[in-house]
DNA sequence: TTGGGCTGAGAGAGCGCTCTCTCAGAAGGG
DNA sequence: CCCTTCTGAGAGAGCGCTCTCTCAGCCCAA
């Protein structure tokens, strides 16, 4: 009843173990017909090699840890591109033949948890997803000896290879366009400033304020949309006349633009809007955002390239990538 | 270098490998000056059990997979519903100390792999979320010996205890919701017939409509924002007159919405939608819509439970969540 | 005092696999 | 024709752990 093992393969094929697994592993060494005898066998009894005695004695396990640090707003696990992102990663690593082994880290017990069982050496190495700044998570990994990647460069400076988006430049490619489409009050809703995302699209919009010699008026949300809302509202008290706003991702934009809309501002006319992230949504609020586009399929296959790429002992340089601008109706 | 081994624990605290692995395996049976010897060496060398080694022998992994079939539409992967289950089940199953293996099966290619590792015996349990009907792994994993469960019931009928919300009585509710507020042309837009949701939720619409005398006008959209809209466009087209619709998921009824608003009509004034899914979006549409919520994190909790109880030799019987009409603006 | 029952701890087998070492036999060179 | 080289295949150790079996030592009743 119990599962064929090696042995039995060896067996029923009238070879040694030694011989049937050299078979398995696909090594040259085998005569052609007693190779065929071998994969009669496996064929004939449903073999399949057991995982835990290989890795045993291998000391590797084939799989990967996707790390999945979730910052206490929960922006993340509504956002969409968690999803993408899992599943973009997924498919890479099932592509060769890795497992994608889940964990997420909310709490510090759970973070503990992580540590333990990456420490235990379960996985061949780590993808983490942290998007918060204060998460212990990434310097307390980075000194476990197992290959570390990370989605997004830790806030926190250590020594982890990371892929990111250029989001500075993206901020910046969006703000650009608002002063050459001739706004001159343009304000900002930044992200929370203990994340990355948020920290460097407040430096890309500064940037180019401050070359275009415009004042910068900013409002911070935590990239909710009810936050977006909040600081659009506030924005608007501050400045009444500002005529663009830059928000820092999308979801926040759509608060922003109810904002708008309730308060009798016409988007673009009155107001220019322009997002981040490029979310599904973007396309079907009114007016449809215009938006900064980044590529979240091809940063988590780099990623897993990257990762991979460790195992070799390949380069550990951080891999960033270009964003772009999506001109739709809202600026 | 390399990890500490029971062997190596055993030695620093002068007792037995069998000793030691008593007190990691936290047995009653060993003294407690014992016990702590043991503990304080496991503490110092940092040991942390070989899992590999451990399965091995006791033919456990520890381990389920967590396995998406997507169907080809791929609506399911952009789905906020995805992402909210597989964290919830991921908790679950994290609280009780199982590893979660994710695996995507959207190609017969995956859908091999997927079956050669759980026939390989890498997990011990299966939690299925599959959405479409046509899918063939369902039968399939039924037939391995491994226990199994699915999110939602089977399309086809197989013999897997599985976790599914009222679908036939959630639709129901909202039509029963439109008849009493007084709308005499219901119309559906359902969702793809190869999938339960989609038959449910239109047998449930046809139910009422045939018990209060009214007279079924349907279109069929595949679940996704643009077929609500060419769908709503159809309907229109089809009966001018109409003054509601019940729409089987809340991202077609987005589409829908916009569609009436081209069409000048006003909801829930001309025509009155109520949704299905209750997701995040549906609070923040022009009117908020009217809706069925289901409980999507108790379902996914309740297939954790399901799962485990099959371990123990627990009932397979299938649990049916209730749902629930959320009243908001749009009907 | 002696024997039986019980408790706590060790010895050792074995889970299924890989991989080194060894060796038989064929091929090739002097 | 013999010795060396090479190739293909087997023997066997051992990866780190669990768990059964065994047994030493103790307590208590007879």
């Amino acid at each position: 009843m119990r599962r064929p093992t090696l042995e039995a393969v060896a067996a029923r094929a009238g070879v040694s173990r030694a011989t049937a697994s050299r078979v398995v592993n696909g090594q040259a060494t085998v005569a052609p017909h007693i190779r065929d005898a071998v994969l009669r066998a496996i064929d004939e009894l449903g073999y399949v090699p057991n995982s835990a005695a290989r890795s045993l004695v291998t000391q590797r396990t084939d799989s990967i840890a996707l790390v999945v640090s979730e910052p206490p707003t929960r922006v993340f696990s509504e956002d969409p591109l968690f999803s993408t992102v899992i599943r973009s990663a997924s498919v890479e690593l099932e592509a060769v033949n890795k497992q994608v082994v889940l964990m997420l880290a909310s709490s510090p017990m759970s973070h503990a948890r992580v540590e333990r069982y990456i420490a235990g050496g379960h996985v061949d190495g780590v993808m983490l997803i942290s998007m918060h700044g204060a998460d212990p998570l990434p310097s307390a990994l980075s000194r476990l000896r197992v290959p570390v990647v990370s989605y997004g460069r830790p806030a926190v400076p250590v020594d982890i290879p990371y892929v990111d988006n250029d989001n500075v430049g993206g901020a910046e490619l969006a703000v650009r366009h608002l002063v050459s489409t001739g706004r001159r009050r343009i304000a900002t809703i930044a992200g929370p400033q203990d994340m990355i995302g948020g920290q460097d699209r407040l430096t890309g919009y500064r940037t180019v304020l401050r070359d275009s010699d415009r004042r910068s008026i900013v409002a911070v949300g935590d990239f909710t949309r009810e936050s977006g809302a909040v600081a659009m509202r506030q924005l608007l008290g501050d400045d009444p006349s500002l005529d663009a706003v830059f928000v820092a991702n999308d979801l926040m934009a759509v608060g922003a633009l109810q904002s708008l809309r309730l308060a009798g501002r016409r988007v673009p006319d009155d107001v220019a809007v322009v997002g981040f992230d490029d979310i599904e949504a973007a396309k079907y609020t009114e007016p449809p955002l215009t938006t900064i586009r980044h590529p979240v399929v091809e940063q988590a296959t780099a990623m897993v390239r990257l990762l991979l790429g460790l195992f070799e002992g390949g380069p550990a340089d951080p891999v960033i990538l270009p964003t772009e601008l999506v001109i739709r109706d809202s600026a």
